[in-house]
DNA sequence: GCCAAACTATGACTCTAGTCATATTTGACC
DNA sequence: GGTCAAATATGACTAGAGTCATAGTTTGGC
C-alpha cells in the first residue's frame, strides 16, 4: 500500500473516530463540522473531501453498522425453519440492533427517509435498510410459497410491503416511547397477526 | 376584529400565497427566505414571527390540505358498513389526497419524520398525520371488534399499528415510483390479505 | 387628543454547511 | 535527485437560515 493511501485511510478513520465521539458527548446537531476538523487536526475543507456531507457521515456510521447486523441476518436466512419463524428472525435481529443505539438509529431513518427521495437510485441499487429488508422478506417468503408454509394465492411482493411496513412504523413508535416498549416482541406479535388473519 | 388582528392575518395570507407560488414554480428547497419576503413586501424577520422555520411554513401547507381529507374521512367513519370496507374507504381518502400532490407529500413525510423526533408531544396530542390516522383505525376496528367483523383475540391497538404501517410504507413505494404504480389500489389489497392471513 | 404599554416590523448580524481557487504532497519516470 | 502530473489539503469565501436589539405601530385608559 502506498504512502498516499495509508494517508487517506488514516485521515478517514480519525475524522471517523473524533467524529464518532463528539456525537455521543454532544449528539449530531450541536456538533460542527469545524469542531470535527480541529479536534482531528485537518482544514475544514477536507473533510468534504471524505464524505460530501455532514450528513453522508452519518449514513457512514450507519454502513459500519450494518454490516453487522446484516452479517447475523444473512445467517437465519440460511437455516431451515419455518418460514414464520425465520421472517420474524430476521426482524428480530434488525430490531435489536436498533435497540443497541436508540440515537443514531432516529438520525438514519430521518437520513433514509431523505435520500429516499433525493436519489434517483430505484429500489435494487439503494443501500437503504428498508429495501434490504424488503428483498429479504421476499426470499423467505417465495422459500414459504415452495414449502406451503404460505398460500400460493398471494402476491409475495405485496406482502413483503406490508411486512416493512410492521417493521418501520413499529420502529417508529419503538423510537418515539421512552424505553418502556420492546421493539422486537411487539414485531413477533404482529407477525403471528398477518399469517392468522384478524378476520371473521 | 381590531386592525392589529386583520394585519396579522393578511400578512400570513400573503406570506402563504406568494410562498405557494413560489414553492410550486422553482421547489422548496430551491426557494429562500429572502425572495418569498421580498415578494411579500416584509422584512426578513417578518417572515419568523409567523412561521418559526422554513419548514413551519411547510407543516402549515401540509395542516391546510388535512383539514380537507379529515373532513371526508370523518364521513366515511359515519357510515355503516363493514370494517374491512371502512377501513378501506379512510386509507383510500388518505391516498387520493397524497397523490393529488406528490411533491408536498414526500416534502411533509419528511418533516413529519423530523418532527416526530424532535418534539416532546406524546402520540395523542401530536398533530402527525400518522398518529391520527391510527386513532382513527384503531376505533374502527374496535367497531369492528363489537360487530364481530374483526376476531375478539386480537389486539386492536395493534392491528391498528400493522395498519398504519402498511399506509406508511405504500406510501413510500408509490413516492419512489415513477406514477404507473396507484397508490389507493395497492393499498385495498392488503387490506384484504391483512383481514384473511397469509398463513397455511 | 395624549401617553404608556403591548405588540409587531426591521435589517444588520451570527452561525454553519458547503465551495473552490490555490498550495502542497506524492509517485512515476528519466 | 530533478521534473512533471495527479492526487490531496487548505482556508478564505459564499449562501442561506435564523436571532435580536432597536424602531415603529396600535391600543385602551385617561
Amino acid at each position: 500500500m502506498s504512502l498516499r493511501e495509508k494517508k487517506k485511510i488514516e485521515t478517514k478513520n480519525k475524522i471517523f473516530e473524533v467524529s464518532g465521539r463528539l456525537f455521543k458527548e454532544k449528539g449530531f446537531e450541536n456538533t460542527t463540522v469545524d469542531e470535527i476538523t480541529k479536534e482531528a487536526g485537518i482544514a475544514k475543507g477536507t473533510f468534504f473531501n471524505y464524505f460530501s456531507t455532514k450528513e453522508a457521515l452519518l449514513l457512514y456510521f450507519g454502513e459500519k453498522k450494518e454490516e453487522l447486523v446484516y452479517d447475523l441476518i444473512e445467517n437465519e436466512t440460511m437455516k431451515n425453519i419455518p418460514t414464520k419463524e425465520k421472517i420474524k428472525n430476521i426482524l428480530i435481529c434488525l430490531a435489536d440492533s436498533c435497540e443497541k443505539d436508540k440515537e443514531l438509529t432516529k438520525l438514519l431513518i430521518l437520513e433514509h427517509t431523505k435520500y429516499m427521495q433525493h436519489s434517483c437510485l430505484g429500489p435494487d441499487e439503494c443501500k437503504n435498510s428498508l429495501y434490504r429488508l424488503n428483498k429479504l422478506v421476499c426470499a423467505s417468503l417465495e422459500e414459504g410459497v415452495g414449502n406451503k408454509d404460505v398460500k400460493n394465492s398471494i402476491d409475495v411482493k405485496m406482502v413483503a410491503d406490508i411486512i416493512t411496513g410492521i417493521h418501520l412504523y413499529s420502529l417508529i413508535v419503538w423510537l418515539k416511547s421512552d424505553g418502556e416498549i420492546s421493539f422486537s416482541n411487539s414485531i413477533s406479535e404482529k407477525i403471528d397477526m398477518l399469517f392468522e388473519g384478524i378476520g371473521n
